[in-house]
DNA sequence: AAATCTATTGAAAGCCTTTTCATTTTGTGA
DNA sequence: TCACAAAATGAAAAGGCTTTCAATAGATTT
């Protein structure tokens, strides 16, 4: 059927396979004339290069890796809808690699590589800053192009795409502290996270202004457990607003709490982060830093296409903007 | 770095390129002493063999494709979960596809023929009959072996993977109907699929049964556009049941009923489809058809493999069970 | 010890492109 | 019309691996 090779398209138009190779990938330097035989002839035989014999010609396999941790967090997904679609405007096909908890991450990226990707773009954002240092040396010794994407680090060599989380925790936080809140927590993650520690910083910033002690609650990820961490909240402590590090955090807070008959916003105030479809579809409705995220994909795509055809960006630490959505659970 | 080829691994070890080549594929047929030998040298080279090569020699890339309209959906998140664990446990890379609404579906899945993956898997349950047909006659002139992943069909050359969505539909209503239920919605979308319609079968059976008239509302999937769909309500129909075909149509229901003061589930029953986060999310929880939406992910991949390395599978259509994970939206 | 197998290895072709370099064709100016 | 530069084309190498086939070495049989 349409396993016609570029021999058969070359025999057929009656030209050598330079020339064919030449319609598809240079085609001024072929006579007009020519070009259109060939291209006829192509079309009749439905002809498509093999992309990985292409891809062993010339060392380019137009493909990029995504590094992912989790696809099935929604701020993932989301992230990965942007950089599916500017991969496609720029024919960029897109290998998924997975790192779960039970690997190991070099041995991963080194598989990566040697899969011949043009670029690589790093998306976990539970990621430290000597994880990244890490695999920014991988990747640079094996002269890969790679950009991370909602992932934070001080380090100016590499390319990323983020939000100012800082900033972003120092607004939410001051949001509460100006609706004269005083007893603030953060709820925020068991381990630790370059993103969540810049959160965990812009907090804790706003409260010392304020005068007060910062309180960091950490739990772990998941939601059930969570509800069992939450549940005590209540009894134990004098609270009037809670900032979950993710809108998923926030909202079983959240839930938590109207159980108890706590009024929102009016004795406890809540906001989370990354304002995801669970802020739209909790009751009240959740005030959330709105982070880009489909953008955030997007944009780190789009400088990674840049960095894989020239050698000099002028920037390579892209800060996205973010805003606050308020809504019911806040003043 | 670590791009020593081949040749340079023969060339340390002191044999030949076939030799390395055989310690890599087919271990078994090299001297044990030998065998060690070469280990040794790739691993203090670091050399892993490039696959681009590899696939254009053996003719396989241990890559398989996987299409998808909209990564963004949960379930499809989630099944892109199921999908990546197992394809890992095999060894196999995968390629993301999208298609969206202005692409020619036909084009796109050339362009995978092209990619030379070993199989596809392909997501999008908003496919009806003809188109499903149209696919696999592609694929099966070009001798890849394919797998529908959570759409119905009836054709039964067609390897899938799936629930049983009438079966599904007919509970659900079969629970409202049990529960003396007599105006009872099914909120569906315009745009008609298999899936969708399965559902929509099952539940005028149900409806039938009972000597009632079916009553299917078609909305847009967008829960903006939702909003103003539902709006109108509460004011204009009588109701006290509702089955969203997804939980995202089902919650922006509920919380409109909410808002109008409306009782749930006294005199509204509400339940949506998939199970989702927010089902769980929802404020009350939401009843809903757990959909194994991650299981259905696995399953098919692992049908796949199969599919893949023999040619004669016993199965190639299979239903997984469902259930009803009854919520505070219904008796 | 000769003959026959079998296990192990190597040489070389092949997978389908791209790309370099050489060659042929075309076009231009005198 | 001729010389020469530019444009168009083709031949062949290269890319890094797998795989077939042939050759060698070692083991087994008689």
């Amino acid at each position: 059927m349409s396993n016609a090779t570029i021999y058969d398209v070359a025999g057929a138009a009656g030209v050598s396979l330079a020339t064919v190779s030449r319609v598809l990938n240079n085609p001024e330097k072929v006579k007009e004339e020519t070009r259109q035989r060939v291209l006829k002839v192509i079309k009749e035989l439905g002809y498509r290069p093999n992309v990985i014999a292409r891809g062993l010609a010339s060392r380019k396999t137009t493909t990029v890796g995504i590094v992912i941790s989790d696809v099935t967090r929604a701020s993932v997904a989301e992230m990965l809808g942007g950089i599916s679609d500017i991969a496609h405007n720029y024919k960029y096909s897109i290998k998924l690699f997975s790192i779960r908890e039970d690997m190991d991450v070099m041995d991963v990226l080194k598989d990566i590589v040697a899969e011949q990707v043009d670029g690589v773009l790093y998306l976990n954002d539970e990621l430290n800053e000597s994880r990244v240092e890490e695999v920014k040396g991988l990747f640079q010794d094996n002269q890969i192009p790679f950009v991370f994407a909602n992932v934070v680090s001080d380090d100016p060599e590499v390319p990323m795409v983020s939000i100012d989380y800082e900033k972003a925790g120092y607004e939410i936080t001051k949001l509460m502290l100006d609706d004269k809140r005083k007893d603030v927590y953060l709820l925020s993650t068991a381990r630790r996270y370059s993103v969540n520690d810049k959160k965990e910083a812009g907090y804790t910033k706003a409260m010392k202004e304020f005068g007060l002690e910062p309180k960091i609650f950490r739990t772990s990820g998941d939601t059930h457990v969570n509800r069992q961490h939450f549940k005590t909240f209540f009894s134990d402590k004098k609270i009037d607003a809670a900032i979950g590090v993710r809108d998923s955090i926030a909202v079983s807070f959240l839930n938590i709490a109207m159980d108890d008959q706590v009024k929102v916003p009016k004795d406890l105030a809540v906001a989370g982060f990354q304002n995801t479809k669970y802020a739209l579809l909790s009751r009240p409705n959740l005030t959330s830093i709105d982070v880009p995220v489909y953008d955030i994909g997007a944009v780190s795509m789009r400088l990674l296409t840049k960095l894989m055809s020239s050698k000099d960006v002028d920037n390579i630490r892209i800060i996205l903007p973010h805003y606050i959505v308020k809504r019911q659970t806040t003043n």
